[in-house]
Order: structure tokens, then sequence, then C-alpha cells
DNA sequence: CAGTGAGCGAGCTTCCGCTTGACTT
């Protein structure tokens, strides 16, 4: 039995407060949200003042089982979820779950982890605010509404178990729209004027590079300011020296850590929040999902002693960050590591680097300013408007820069800028070389996982704890695809002076290659022009930013939810039964030609099997011929051209082992076929291209992986075998696997074991099984 | 796991935000 039972939301939070509390008290985690809204049916009941339908969570019966057992015997029970309007919901929540009287429970809140923090929180209890939880309930159910609304019009409208929601559609809009700015994007080209100047540098002579002010539209125009700098004289007109500073980045929250392990380590979201995850629960850091750029006096007072034992006082600085964030709530630190004084730790790669990622962004953020100088110079040329400016910068304090370099998204930033040499104002410089460069304008980036969370950051959509899994969801959907593209080879030309005379040259460079991007695909683009077409109140960049505002209203008491959802749901539910009952199905159907032999219309569409080509539509007896859309293609691109490539398949290459080697793509992409079996291509193989050797290849690689599967086989039964899985060891019996049994082996499995295992045992579920159950 | 693209109908899918394991072939 225990007096004092305190409830928090995480386990590992609930370990280390435990030790802060002493023997009376008892701390317990609720693992979150233990109620939500019934999800058989909209579990909002509208035509009574929308009163949820609250149940609590099937995975969360066992949790509150316990706890209520617990908090039975407390003679106090003190609610510490989060100091937000989701962690007010929680403490509610828990009132109804476990049956609390009002006069034993308490509510507490702190915002760091620390036992003066803890202390204080327990002493100043106060009650629950409903005005708070109301407001929660507003944004559950409006949630609610809009998905469980919108998706089933995506289910008869477009096709099945599609989804709609809040910030699912608002992160696919963005996707959309961003390929179709870069489709629409005119390529331009300027020269850029860069002069090689050799000054004297000690005893050395260097090269000083300095562009020229102006960039010409033209190569005539390049050409022609070359051909005039052959006999100009050039004079150093002007020199200055700037002094400039630099400040440091603010500490890591959940969206800037996922940007930076992407930029600086190349992690994906979904695995930043995992190694992050595991760093938070063995202690290492402190939560990872967090909208707050603040640290604790603790942590300040640990960064000022690592600061000074490292580096010197004269690199301490301490900050007070504010947040910028759209709708942060920041019911928690920054991510920092717990005990600033461990630069690094024990464990894998990926959990060393992440961990080194944060301690360095946390000690920066408290560290002095770097400090510059800026010089930049002046060149003249005779008989010309235009001036060459040379820049330079020397770091004159590292400061901050010591430790850590916040890195940036344009791939093609400016190189560092380097110190000049000296230099005096009326100097004469002899000219080492001019080049005139074409330069081309460039499109607008594509989002990665990362640039897209930042985006959705600012527009205040989503919250820490969904970033990842909305960039999975959308994925999961079909709706955008995370890809990498092969670039293209584009010439450019360069014009040269040098000691009086003018070359041309055509170089080439690569274009337009992406490293894991985010590409919108077929479907995707469809259900956002569906949704922006018949929703676009909705799909508005605004949407939760305004929808926000009325939360933070009810949250005041100025409010009340109900008459809110109400003004929102009413002309909601009327584009819903309009959109319904006044569109027909879209399949994005377009015509793109006829085709050359048959005159035939040829068009594309998304199908029940996704994107696809047609020829002919029926008329006059003729049956259509169809054809999959390739990976990469789209509706929206694709030409006559390459649609009619695709009518060449299947193409039978020849003989292999007496049957024929067949070549086509199916359901899950391109295939070889041979006898009865199928053997997928590798992403480098053109089904169209590929040859006969090369698709034997394939069998035989197959077949031999195949063999290596097999652990053993019996003669008398051949729909018995014992097989080496992803996960260790299994019996696969006519199509279905069972587990083999602790404490025996594979290997010495005999016939009469494997029929006894597979007649006592049920077979193991898969992934099908359950879904169909 | 595989080469489809008629139409019907039953039964299913779906949201956002809090939290971690259980489980997989």
């Amino acid at each position: 039995m225990t007096k004092n039972l305190v409830i928090v939301e995480s386990p590992a939070k609930a370990k280390t407060i435990e030790g802060f509390l002493g023997k009376d008290f008892t701390v317990k985690s609720c693992f979150g949200h233990v109620m939500d809204l019934s999800k058989k049916d909209l579990g909002v009941d509208i035509g009574n003042g929308f009163v949820p339908k609250y149940i609590i969570s099937p995975e969360k019966k066992k949790v509150v089982t316990e706890l209520k057992k617990l908090a039975k015997d407390a003679e106090k029970i003190w609610l510490a979820s989060d100091e937000d309007r989701e962690g007010e919901a929680i403490a509610a929540h828990l009132v109804d779950a476990l049956d609390l009287e009002e006069q034993r429970t308490h509510r507490i809140v702190f915002h760091e982890i620390t036992k003066p923090a803890i202390l204080e929180a327990i002493g100043n209890p106060r009650s629950i605010d409903q005005n708070l939880v109301m407001a929660q309930q507003a944004r559950r159910v409006l949630d609610r509404l809009v998905g469980f609304e919108l998706s089933p019009l995506l289910w008869k409208k477009i096709r099945p178990s599609l989804s709609a929601g809040r910030v699912q559609s608002v992160a696919v809009r963005l996707i959309v729209e961003r390929e179709e700015e870069i489709r629409n994007f005119e390529v331009s080209s300027a020269f850029r004027v860069v002069g090689l100047f050799p000054v004297k540098s000690g005893k050395k002579s260097v090269m000083m590079a300095a562009e020229l002010n102006r960039r010409f539209n033209t190569r005539e125009e390049a050409l022609d300011f070359l051909q005039r700098s052959g006999g100009a004289r050039f004079t150093v007109e002007d020199t200055e020296t700037k002094p400039t500073r630099k400040s440091p980045a603010p500490p890591f929250t959940t969206s800037t850590l996922q940007q930076e392990a992407s930029r600086k380590l190349g992690f994906s979201v979904a695995n930043t929040m995992r190694v992050a995850q595991e760093l938070y629960e063995s202690g290492k850091i402190t939560y990872m999902r967090t909208d707050s750029v603040n640290l604790s006096g603790l942590a300040l007072n640990m960064a000022k002693k690592e600061i000074t034992g490292t580096f010197g006082e004269e690199y301490v600085k301490i900050r007070n960050y504010t947040t910028r964030t759209k709708g942060a709530q920041e019911a928690h630190e920054a991510i920092r590591p717990t005990y600033l004084s461990n630069r690094t730790i024990e464990g894998d790669r990926s959990h060393k680097r992440l961990y080194e990622l944060i301690w360095k962004r946390t000690i920066a953020s408290q560290m002095a300013d770097a400090e510059m100088e800026k010089t930049t110079v002046t060149i003249g040329i005779s008989g010309a408007e235009e001036k060459f400016i040379a820049r330079g910068e020397v770091i004159r304090f590292d400061g901050f820069l010591k430790v850590y370099m916040e890195s940036t998204d344009d791939t093609e930033g400016e190189e560092g800028e380097k110190a000049l040499p000296p230099i005096r104002t009326g100097e004469q410089l002899s000219l080492g070389e001019m080049t005139a460069e074409q330069r081309f304008t460039q499109q607008p980036p594509r989002y990665t996982e990362a640039t897209l969370v930042k985006k959705l950051e600012e527009l205040g959509i989503g919250r820490p704890s969904t970033f990842a899994p909305t960039i999975s969801t959308i994925q999961k959907r079909g709706y955008v695809v995370k890809e990498d593209r092969e670039g293209t080879l584009r010439p450019y030309l360069v014009i040269t002076l040098k000691e009086g005379r003018i070359a041309e040259e055509t170089r080439t460079e690569k274009t337009g290659f992406e490293k894991s991007k985010l590409f919108p695909t077929d479907i995707g683009t469809l259900v956002n022009n569906f949704l922006l077409q018949h929703f676009e109140n909705i799909m508005d960049y605004n949407f939760t930013a305004m929808v926000e505002e009325e939360f933070d209203e009810i949250a005041e008491g100025k409010l009340v939810w109900n008459k809110m959802i109400r003004e929102f749901y009413d002309p909601f539910h009327d584009q819903i039964t309009g959109t319904l009952e006044g569109t027909r199905k879209v399949s994005g159907e377009k015509v793109i030609g006829t085709d050359p032999k048959t005159g035939e219309r040829v068009l594309v569409k998304i199908g029940r099997y996704g994107p696809m080509v047609q020829i002919g539509e029926g008329e006059g007896g003729e049956k259509p011929r169809f054809a999959a859309l390739k990976k990469g293609q789209s509706i929206d691109t694709i030409t006559l051209e390459e649609a009619m490539e695709l009518f060449k398949l299947p193409r039978n290459l020849g003989q292999h082992d007496g049957g024929d080697v067949v070549v086509a793509t199916g359901r899950f992409g391109p295939y070889v076929k041979h006898g009865s079996a199928f053997y997928s291509l590798a992403k480098t193989d053109d089904p169209l291209e590929i040859s006969l050797e090369r698709a034997v290849e394939i069998i035989l690689l197959k077949e031999k992986e195949e063999k290596g599967k097999i652990i053993r086989e019996f003669a008398e039964e051949p729909g018995l075998r014992v097989l080496n899985g992803k996960y260790g060891a299994y019996i696969s019996f006519n199509k279905q696997n069972f587990r083999i049994p602790k404490g025996k082996k594979a290997e010495e499995l005999t016939l009469e074991d494997c029929r006894k295992i597979v007649s006592e045992n049920e077979p193991t579920k898969s992934a099908k099984g359950k879904r169909k159950k």
C-alpha cells in the first residue's frame, strides 16, 4: 500500500522521479492517453451537442486496471501529465477511468525533470482546468469529424482505403504543389565572370579571385566583355574591412533535431526518432518530443562548467532562447544530454553520432558569438563601368564555431570564404585569367522528409509526436514516394581569357540529381486536386492556425467548445453531401493522342490497380488494350511515345532449360517468367532492353538463394520443409508456417518431429490473415 | 505475390496526439 500515487505519461520519467521523491511516493506511468473516441463508428453524437463517445483504449485496459488498483489504496493521487492541452485531457481521462474522487486528487505540472522542479510542483497542486480539457476535446472531435467524413468520401469517389485529414492532406498538398512549381519552372542562364589576379602575400604569390558585379545574359555580351578586357588596366579602388558576428543556433527541438540529423547524418525522420527514443530510455538525453528551446537552470550550470573547463571562460555565454514556433506548447525542455560532462557515449554508431550531435548543439548554444572580419576589395577596370569584387573573411575569435556549425538545406551554397591577401587602395593589378561561365537558374528544391517537417512546423501543422508518423502515413497511403532520381547531363559554355587569347569550351555538368526526395504519385495528385476543388477551406495552409486560435479561446473560457464545432460542422457537412451527390467518380482520365497504327484514341487514367494507359475505348467491338505505367512515370507527364513503348511487353526472350523465358510487367513490377515461376527484375534492369543472358542470370541467382533458405526437406513429404527466414528458422507446410518449439534445433528435426509440430500447433498468423480477421 | 482494367455486393478501410513494447516468416 502506498501513501502517494504519482502518475506521469512516460515510464522513463516515472523511474527518474521516483528517485527524487522517497519511499512515501509510488510513481507510475499511464503511457499517454488512456481514453479515446470509439473507433467503431464516428464516436461523436452529432445530434446531441457533439457529445464524444469515449472508451478506454483497448491497448490501455491493462494499465488502467493496474493504476485503478493502486489508486484505490492511496491516500493521495497526483496527476502529473504534461502541462499542455493533451496533458490536461489525459489527467481528466484518468479521473474518469480510475474513478478518482476530487478530494484525493491533485493536478501538478513541471517543465523539467529536476528534484527542485518536482518538489515545487508537489507543493503547488491545483485542480484540473476544465476549459483546457474542452479545448482538447474540440481539437479531438474536429479531427475525427474531418477525417471520418472525408475519408469515406474518397472511398466512394476515388478508391477504397484512402484517407484524408487536417494534417496529412496539407502535407501532401505541399509536395504536389512543389512538383507543379518544378514542372512549370523555366530555366534561364547567365554568364558569371570571375577574374584571377596574382597578388604578393609575403614571399609567395597567390591568386585572388574576384567576381564581376554583373552577369551577362548572352554569350555575345560575355565574349564582348572579355575581348574588351584584354588590354584593360585593373586598379584597386577600395578596400573595406568590417567586423561581423555569428550567433549559435538554439538547442534542439524535435523538428530541428530531425532536420540536422537528416542533413549531417543522413538519417530518415523515423530513424532519428527511434535512436533518440533509445537514448532517452537509457537515460542519456532528455525527452525527445518537444517544441521548446528552453534549458533548465541545472543544464545551464552544467554547460557553463563544461565550456569553462574545456575551452576557457571567454567561450561561455549563457543565453535564454525563446520559441518562435506557431502553437508551441512547451511542456518539456529542449532536447539535451542528461549529463553535459559526457561528451560521448558507449553504444552503436548511430547512437553515438546522434548523441554527439545533441551534445555539440547544446554546448554551442551556450557559447560566445564567433567574431569575424569581412573584407571587400573593389577592382576598377579601365574603359568599363563594371567592377570586380573580391570578398574575404577572417575569423578573429571562433567562439561557438569551435564546436558546432549548423548546416543549410541548399547544397549549392557558397564555399567558405577565405582570407584575402594584404592589398592597398590604388594598387595596380595584372590579370592572370578571366573566365565567363554559363550558370543556370535553379528550380525550387523538392522536399526531403526533414524539410517537409520544417515547413509543417512553420505553418503550425502537426506536433512533435506526429511529425514522423505523418510522414510515414502519406507514404503508406501511396500519396508520396521517397525516391532517388538519376540526373541528366547538361552542357554549358566556358569562355576563358588568358595571356591575351580567348578560348571557348563546352563542358558538361550533372543536373536534376535527387537523393531521398519526396515525389507525389498520381493517386496523391488526384486526391489532392479533388480535395482542393471541393474542400479548399480544409486544405488551406492557414486552416490549422485558424482553428488553433479558436481552441485558445475555448481554453481561456471565452468560447464554448461545441458551439465552435457546430459552426464548423454544419457548412462542412453540407460540402460533404454536396460533393457526394454532385460529382461522379474521378480517375484523372485524359486523352494524350492517337495510336499511329490504328488511329484509336490513347488515354491515361488511374485504374483499379494504379496508373495505366489504354488504347481504344471499346467502340466498334474492338476490345481496348491496357498497360500499367512504369515506376517513376506519371499520367501528368507521360508522352504518347513513352506510352506506346509500354505495349511492347510481354517479350519472349528465347529458350532456357527447355522453356520460354518471357519478360513482362505485373502487379509488383517487371518480372521474368520461366515455366510456372516468376522472378522479379532488379531496379537497374529495363524490361524493354533486358537480354536473355541477363534474364537467365536472374533465374539462376534466385534458385541459388532459394536453396540457401532450405534447412531440411523430405522426399516423402514435398510440401513440408524447414526454412530459414528473417526471424530465424520455421517450418513451412503447404503454405502455412509453424514456429519451432524452444529447445529444438532446426537442423536436427526429423520428418516425424515436423509432422508432430504441424499437427499439434496452430499455424502462425500472417499479416494478411490478421487483416482478414 | 504476378500477366488484371465488366459489374454487383458484402465487409472493410479512415482522423490526430499522447505513450511504448509485442510481433513478425
